[in-house]
DNA sequence: AAGTTGCTCAACCGCATAGGG
DNA sequence: CCCCTATGCGGTTGAGCAACT
C-alpha cells in the first residue's frame, strides 16, 4: 500500500550510521555543487546512499550552521510556548530556533520537556493541567503542614481537617512563600503518589464504594471539626469542589513562565470540566496511570 | 565484573504535499 | 483534472552508552 520508499528499489544501498569518510564526501560535494537534487546527489558524489539519507544527514548533522549542545532555558521556554500553539509541528518550531533542527527539537521534547510537563501536572498535548491528585499533593508538600501528606488522599478515612483547607486558602490569598516551580520536586511527588497507589488503593476503593463521611472511631478533634463543617453524610464531590477551586487558584499563581495570555482561561476551562466532577472511578484511574 | 535496565538521539520509514508534465 | 516524482515532515526504531543492581 502507498508509494514504495524512495530507496527500496535498490536494496544494496547502504543504511545505518554514517562513517566520517561518507560525511567528508557529502560535505565536500555539497560545498562544491550544492544540493539542487537530492535524488541525483549520491550518484554524482559517489555515495552508496539514497538521496533521502543524504538529505537527512546534511540537514540534521553536517550543515555548517547547526547549533550543538544542550538547549538553553530560553530555548526550552520558547519550545514549550511554540508547541502550545503549533502542536507537533516540529519544522515550524525549528524555524523559530536558529541552528536547531526539527529532529533535534522533537527528540528534546520527547526525552525531556514532555516528561517535565507530565510531572508538573500538565498535559503535554493540551498544555493544560492534568486533573490529578499530584497537584494537591505537591501543594501540600510545599506548605509544610504538620500533616502527613497522603492525608489529603484519605481524609475520608481518618484525618482530613478544615485547618488544612484554611492553610491552603491562606497560601493562595497571601502567597507568603516563594512561588513554587512546578518543574521541581518531581521525584518526591512521584514517590508519594506511587506509594499511595500501592498502599491505599483498597482504602480508596472502599471509600468510593461508600461515599458518605462517617466519623472514624479514632477521629481526632480536627476530624470532628470537619464533620461539624460538612456534616455527616457529606458527599465527597462537595469536598472536591473546594479542593478544585484551590488547585485552580494555585495553578493560576504558579503557571509556567511565558505562557500565552489566553492560557489562564484555558486552564480555567479545563479545571471546570475536569475529573472532579466526573466521578471517582475516573479519578482513581487517572491516579493509577501516573 | 557482569548483567540488566533505561535513556538518548541519529537514522529510518511511510505518508503528505508540491509541482511539473 | 490526473498521474508521477521529489522533497518534506512526523512518528518510530534501535544501537550505543550510562546508570544501576
Amino acid at each position: 500500500m502507498g508509494r514504495p520508499p524512495c530507496c527500496s528499489e535498490s536494496s544494496d544501498l547502504k543504511k545505518g550510521p554514517w562513517t566520517p569518510e561518507e560525511d567528508e564526501v557529502l560535505t565536500t560535494y555539497i560545498q562544491k555543487h550544492g544540493h539542487e537534487s537530492w535524488r541525483a546527489l549520491p550518484k554524482r558524489a559517489g555515495l552508496n546512499r539514497c538521496g533521502k539519507s543524504c538529505r537527512l544527514r546534511w540537514i540534521n548533522y553536517l550543515r555548517p550552521d547547526i547549533k550543538r549542545g544542550n538547549f538553553s532555558e530560553d530555548e526550552e521556554i520558547l519550545i514549550i510556548n511554540l508547541h502550545s500553539t503549533l502542536g507537533n509541528k516540529w519544522s515550524r518550531i525549528a524555524s523559530q530556533l536558529p541552528g536547531r533542527t526539527d529532529n533535534e527539537i522533537k527528540n528534546f521534547w520527547n526525552t525531556h520537556v514532555r516528561k517535565k510537563l507530565l510531572k508538573a501536572g500538565i498535559d503535554p498535548k493540551t498544555h493544560q493541567p492534568v486533573p490529578n491528585i499530584t497537584f494537591l499533593l505537591d501543594t501540600i508538600s510545599k506548605l509544610n503542614l504538620p500533616l502527613k501528606v497522603p492525608a489529603i488522599m484519605s481524609p475520608w478515612i481518618n484525618n482530613i481537617n478544615d485547618q488544612l483547607l484554611n492553610n491552603l486558602l491562606q497560601f493562595v490569598n497571601m502567597t507568603p512563600l516563594p512561588k513554587p516551580t512546578f518543574l521541581d520536586s518531581q521525584c518526591y511527588m512521584e514517590e508519594m503518589v506511587n506509594q499511595y497507589a500501592i498502599n491505599r488503593s483498597e482504602d480508596w476503593m472502599e471509600y468510593v464504594n461508600n461515599v458518605s463521611l462517617e466519623p472514624q472511631s479514632e477521629c481526632d478533634s480536627i476530624g470532628a471539626s470537619l464533620m461539624g463543617s460538612y456534616g455527616n453524610g457529606t458527599e465527597i464531590p462537595e469536598l472536591f469542589t473546594d479542593l478544585k477551586s484551590m488547585s485552580h487558584n494555585l495553578f493560576m499563581e504558579n503557571q509556567l513562565p511565558g505562557m500565552s495570555p489566553e492560557e489562564p482561561m484555558n486552564l480555567k476551562n479545563s479545571l471546570e470540566s475536569n475529573a472532579f466532577e466526573t466521578g471517582f472511578d475516573d479519578y482513581y484511574e487517572s491516579l493509577l496511570k501516573i
